[in-house]
DNA sequence: CTTGGAGTGTCAACAAAGCTGACGTATTGT
DNA sequence: ACAATACGTCAGCTTTGTTGACACTCCAAG
């Protein structure tokens, strides 16, 4: 307290500071999500729809139970969006090879132009928004996410983008 | 495209990246908001509920138009949340003194023990998260949170910075 | 002073997306 | 043979968003 290398270095988490993140963050998120959801209320669809198209493309061929898992939602709330999919053409749903009780998800040729379309939406403001603050910021903004996950979802979160090529 | 240079340092712009942030945004987003859910579930209330409540204690004697613009929900979505917080006795809605059609809000004394509680256990999450990273990656994570955001509601955003003393 | 419009509250009806609980079926492994 | 697992589905409830309509209060401009 008396210290004034160490109250200078930890102005940084002065309450002021921690609730401008807070909003930062809650203002963020709502631009994060903004472009996708235009998409979206065009057709039938909303947020639930766009997750879990984005992880079965993410890991195609993904069971209903790990899609559970990443989601967090029960599998009557997934199921009733994952139906609608499967209708729609957009979504397939192919019995298990190894385990028949388990069905693996794949996304149809519309399905994966959908989630193109919604993927190039989101993913041209994340550019944008990273070319305009630059690497070193942007490595700073990673860091910060993900101290913020809890202990699961960081987990999910790591083994994810370890598959990621 | 053939300059080396060039290419390294647009590295951190390609879609695996972009992708990786989009997923961390994703978990990081359900871990921010994961503690004042655990609270509020105990209770009659909601995320709607912590909105309101964070933004009345934000800018005491907000109006309701002034909120809806902040939320950027409709009235009567707002107007039943912000019911129950009154008949709770946690929010105050007195009559505007110079224009008296408009609505002040402000908290009560248990409204502001409840906003004490919820922003308490989200900074706590905050501050561990900043600590983690330290202060460059927060000055980063904040930069591309900004430009992230949406023109209005970084207005928003900015303003609400500006008056935080 | 009247009148138009803004700020607010409220009613009804509806939708998206989460939840719990219960049950059925197919399949697997012990 | 039987218990456990993976999945689907029915029914019902909650929160939080939406439209549309209407009433009231009040300010300001004509």
């Amino acid at each position: 307290m008396s210290d004034p290398i160490r109250s200078e270095t930890l102005l940084y988490l002065t309450d002021e500071q921690l609730r401008q993140g807070i909003e930062a963050m809650y203002f963020a998120y709502r631009g994060f999500t903004a472009d996708p959801d235009r998409i979206l209320e065009s057709m039938a669809y909303g947020r639930a729809h766009h997750r879990a198209i984005h992880f079965i493309n993410r890991a195609p061929g993904t069971t209903v139970t790990n899609l559970l898992d990443i989601l967090g939602v029960t599998k009557q709330s997934l199921n009733r969006v994952l139906r609608t999919l499967i209708e729609d053409g957009l979504v397939e749903s192919r019995v298990g090879t190894s385990d028949r009780r388990e069905r693996n998800l794949y996304l149809t040729e519309d399905g994966t132009a959908l989630e193109h379309r919604l993927s190039d939406s989101q993913r041209a403001r994340m550019r944008t928004a990273f070319r305009e603050a630059g690497p070193e910021d942007v490595a700073g903004f990673r860091r910060v996410l993900e101290a913020m996950m809890e202990g699961e979802m960081k987990r999910q979160y790591l083994s994810l983008r370890e598959s990621g090529k």
